[in-house]
DNA sequence: TTTATTTGAGAAAGCGCTTTCTAATTGCTT
DNA sequence: AAGCAATTAGAAAGCGCTTTCTCAAATAAA
């Protein structure tokens, strides 16, 4: 690997000057700056990465941090942070929260201890006062779906109240009076807000809210389908039911198909997230759409502005729509 | 961020003691050695690893390429690359192939750009020459579901022609004797060996092996739905179907079901690779698992093996099993 | 022509660490 | 007690680059 000095020796200029027609910071005569570039084709020179860290102290890296790796929406995710920051020459170290306070900590730990320029965030776990405290004295930081008080310009966030609405409208309109909803954990704000949504809807429909049809659960599968039989135990009929994510709805899908029901007659389930597997489950899922991939990006492009000196136009709040499909029908009444 | 110049001033000692207690391969003495770890605590001294980079000439980080990152099949790579490489406190980086070889170049050039210590790839486009080259002189490679013949102890592969035999083996013990098979792309070396299982099951079983019954497509839920169509058209009757991997079997599955079949009855259909998504597919599909986290765990310890002197046992070859769903039943006939 | 100003190139310091080399101290041997 | 080897600590060089500082040359102003 040849180094700075080698392309200085043979362009026979001194390394300032390499570094500077590398950079092209600084203006060099133009006859000294074509011999810097040959050498450079000639010697196939690449500047090492870490001597140019270590010099500017700046890793040109961005720290990202998911719940998990395996999972579609995160994939988005990521594929959409990977590509916008790689186009602009910066790379991405992931890591993985796996939901876990201690997990997540350590994460993010790991990331400072690699010198990242800044974070990338989906956390779960971590407190806001510690997010807060990374971005203030450590370095600066991205929050996808989530919302921080003290940091609202780095706050990059889904209507989730809408995406409620819209679920619960859509089965409104459909007909439906007898409404129930698998909820995810409403310490999360997006849970929250989901609900919140969907009671919006029904109230400007004038139905009352019956927190018999309302069932809390974790955002998985398996609650997707501990909701739904709970919510049948409970006794009081719906004939559609609102799901906080797919993930919830697929399990509630495979339950109701288990207890012989027809779907979609039996039950009109929506879903939330539109994610990569919501047209293979069957019925097709109706469901809520979740620009992931354009928040992601907005992400990147956020960090890009504020540690790169770009001038990307930053939007922090996104809208979901509907995506109508076949698991939500006319009710017949 | 305090360096290590100041450790070793509240310590009382040179720097040099204060790096060898750090990194403990020369014998400090005793007192010293409890200074300096009292002034590492006192002061929350942390080694900046770009420095140290810079110093020994490795960054403790591991390129990763992949085609695509929202995939469940590569999430599941990634997954376990990255918790086997972070438990050994490296560190990966990850990119996107695209299954394209212009960016699959790219990413990998910027992953010896970026100084890595090792990569592991799922290299799609990539040519065997190319690898070898990357392999031999810049840094050592480690390669998931590949197998190239200067490489040998680098290939990390899956037995795709015995998970072709097990699907096409269940069909038969189910009663099936017209089996269709849907090909992934025949220069991909497992989508050739995956076929050759298939038709090794047939010739066992004394079956003639059609042509007419074989499509060749690329692994994508499109061409699922393409091949069934064209199969059908073919006018050569079946009752079973073979699918090279999940995502055709998903979209042969949905376009059975368009084109009016119930399945499993009208068609038992058999998928391989066992994503997260198969058992969400109505009916839930019957499968080859494809045991690509401990593949991707194995490839991170031939690294860990190969570059950091760690010495786990490697294997190299993994075996699929049949995982039994209900989208392959028995013919009736 | 002389002086003031700008431009551009080289020298050298510094980023924070590892590691080799040197020197001092300790413990053995005889 | 003198002479030697074995430990262990410190000094200093070096990893490959950026950037400030300095100075020479070129240009503009007087």
């Amino acid at each position: 690997m040849p180094t700075i000095y080698q392309v200085a020796e043979r362009a026979g200029v001194s390394l300032s000057t390499v570094s500077r027609v590398l950079n092209g910071k600084a203006s060099v005569n133009k006859v000294l700056k074509e011999r810097v570039e040959n050498a450079v084709i000639e010697l196939n020179y690449r500047p090492n990465s870490v001597a140019r860290s270590l010099a500017n102290s700046r890793t040109d890296s961005i720290g990202v941090l998911v719940p998990e790796l395996n999972a579609p929406f995160f994939g988005d995710l990521m594929q959409a942070v990977e590509s916008t920051l790689r186009a602009a020459d910066k790379h991405v170290i992931i890591t993985v929260g796996r939901n876990c306070l201690e997990t997540e900590k350590d994460a993010v730990e790991f990331l400072i201890s690699r010198n990242c320029d800044a974070l990338i965030m989906h956390a779960e776990a971590l407190s806001d006062e510690y997010l807060l405290d990374i971005n203030q004295s450590k370095l600066p930081v991205a929050l996808v779906n989530r919302q921080i008080e003290g940091l609202p310009e780095a706050c990059i966030n889904l209507d989730n109240e809408k995406g409620g609405y819209l679920a619960t409208r859509h089965l409104l309109e459909l007909g439906h009076k007898d409404i129930a909803y698998l909820s995810g954990p409403l310490e999360k704000r997006d849970a929250c807000m989901r609900l919140k949504g969907h009671k919006r809807a029904l109230s400007e429909a004038g139905l009352p809210i019956n927190s018999q049809l309302i069932f809390n659960g974790d955002y998985t599968e398996e609650d997707g389908k501990v909701g739904l039989l709970e919510l049948m135990a409970r006794d009081v009929p719906f004939t559609a039911l609102v799901c906080a994510n797919d993930w919830m709805a697929s399990g509630a899908i495979s339950c109701a198909r288990d207890l012989g029901m027809s779907l979609p007659h039996d039950l009109s389930i929506v879903g939330f997230d539109d994610v990569v597997f919501a047209h293979h489950v069957f019925p097709r899922l109706t469901t809520v759409s979740n620009p992931i991939a354009d928040m992601a990006e907005m992400s990147a492009k956020y960090i890009l502005n504020k540690v790169y000196g770009q001038s990307n136009k930053v939007q922090l709040c996104f809208e979901p729509t509907l995506v109508v499909r076949e698991s939500a029908v006319k009710h017949e009444g």
